[in-house]
DNA sequence: GCTGCTTTGTGAACGTGTGCACGAGTGCCT
DNA sequence: AGGCACTCGTGCACACGTTCACAAAGCAGC
C-alpha cells in the first residue's frame, strides 16, 4: 500500500468546479456513456479542454491517454475528494419564504445533504411541517446539531437576525455555514463561510448592461 | 467639461465587491456616519484595507487623504458605476417553490430590482397571485418584456426546463440572465449569464468539512 | 505658516489562475 | 509488429488579483 501521503491541496478554482462535472458526469452516466474526453466534458460544462484537464489531474492521473476518462471511476474519485461518499445533513435557521423554498427544494436531499431540521424564533411558525420537516424553535438547535450529526447551518433569516443564527449556528458546534442573509458574518476564523447574495448577483448584471 | 473619455475598465473581482461596500456604505449612512476611512470600511466588509482603497480607486480618486470618504458621495459614485441610479425590472420564469420566494422576497423591490412578472409552463399555475403579482403563461413572456423594458431574466425553473426558458428570454430580448438551476446554460455570446447553484456551495462546504 | 498626525492613492512584488503547446502513453488497424 | 490517430498530463508564459509599503496630500493645533 502507498504510505500515507499529506493531502495535497487543491485549488479554490478548482474545487468551485468540481462540482459541476460531477454534475455532468452524473448526467452522462445515467444517460449510458461510459467514457469521456476532456474535450466533451468541457464542452459540456462551458469551459476550457486544459482547464478540465489541469483540475482532474489534481486528483491523480485518472484518464487514459488516447481515450479519455472512464465516467463511472471518475464521478466516484470526485464524490470522495468533495467529501460526497456519505451524507452532510443540515440545518436551516429561518422558516420565512426563503427557508421554506429550501427545505421544499427536493435537491438537497437527492444530493446528499438532507434536510435534518428547520428552526425559526418565532414561535407562531415553529409547528408547522414544510415538506415533511417540522419547524422547532431554535432553541432547539442545540440539540438538532448534536443527535443528527449536523456540521452545515443555513442562514436565511433576514440581515438584521443573520448574524444571531450564526453565532447560535456557532456555538450549537456547526463548523460550516451557507449564508443567504445580505450580510458579512463576523465568526472564527475555523468557520467556513460561503455567501449566496442575490442582489450582489443582479448588481453585478446591472453593472454589465450599463456597459 | 472634461472629454469624453472611454469608461475604464473595472476589473471583475472589484465589480463583484462594490455592492457589498454599498449595502455597507448605506448602512452606515442611515446609522449617521458620513465619513468613513478604508481601514473601517474593509473591516465591515470582511477584507482588506489596500484592497479596499484600489477597489475605490478605480472608480476615481473620491477619498480625502487625512480623512477618508464622504458616505454620501462614495453611495452616489458606487450606484452610478453599478448603474443602480435607475430601476432594473426582472422577469421570473418558473412559480415552483423558488420562483414563489424569489416573488416574495421583498429586497428585490428594495433594491431596485421590481419583479415585472413571473411566468409559469404550466396552465394549472397561471392565475395564481404571488405576493402582489400575478403568474402569467410563459407565452406572454415576449409582451412582458417589451412592455415593461426588462432586460434582467431569473430562471428558476427545474434543470430540465431551464435551457427552454432561457431560450425563450434570449429571443423575447433580455440580455442578463440570472440561473438558479443546476445546468450550464448555452446562449448567445452577448447575454451574460451569473449562476446560483446551491448544491455547488454545498459541495464546496462538503470539500472543507472533509479536510 | 509650520509641525506632526492621519489616511489616501498607487507602484511594485508576489501569488493564484488560465491557456497554449507539446511530449508521452494508449488503442486500433493493417 | 509497426505506424497512426487520439487524448492525457504538464511545463511554461501570461493575465489577473492581492498585499505591502510609502510618498503625497490634507487637517489640526499652535
Amino acid at each position: 500500500m502507498a504510505p500515507e501521503r499529506t493531502r495535497r491541496r487543491i485549488p479554490d478554482a478548482t474545487v468551485a468546479r468540481l462540482p459541476v462535472y460531477l454534475r455532468i458526469l452524473t448526467e452522462q452516466g445515467d444517460e449510458g456513456v461510459d467514457s469521456i474526453s476532456s474535450e466533451r466534458l468541457a464542452e459540456l460544462g462551458g469551459v476550457n479542454a486544459a482547464k478540465v484537464r489541469k483540475d482532474l489531474s489534481y486528483l491523480g492521473s485518472y484518464g487514459t491517454r488516447g481515450v479519455g476518462y472512464e465516467v463511472a471511476y471518475l464521478v466516484y474519485q470526485i464524490r470522495r475528494e468533495l467529501g460526497l461518499t456519505h451524507d452532510w445533513p443540515v440545518v436551516i435557521v429561518g422558516a420565512g419564504n426563503l427557508g421554506q423554498a429550501l427545505a421544499g427544494y427536493g435537491g438537497f436531499g437527492e444530493r446528499g445533504f438532507p434536510v435534518a431540521g428547520i428552526v425559526d424564533i418565532d414561535e407562531a411558525k415553529v409547528g408547522s411541517v414544510l415538506s415533511g420537516v417540522r419547524v422547532r424553535h431554535i432553541d432547539e438547535l442545540p440539540q438538532i446539531v448534536q443527535t443528527k450529526r449536523v456540521s452545515i447551518g443555513v442562514v436565511a433569516t433576514p440581515a438584521s437576525a443573520a448574524q444571531d443564527a450564526a453565532d447560535r449556528l456557532v456555538r450549537a458546534g456547526v463548523t460550516s455555514i451557507l449564508n443567504f442573509a445580505p450580510v458579512v458574518l463576523a465568526v472564527p476564523r475555523v468557520i467556513e463561510v460561503r455567501k449566496v447574495d442575490l442582489a450582489v448577483e443582479l448588481q453585478i448584471l446591472s453593472y454589465h448592461e450599463q456597459r
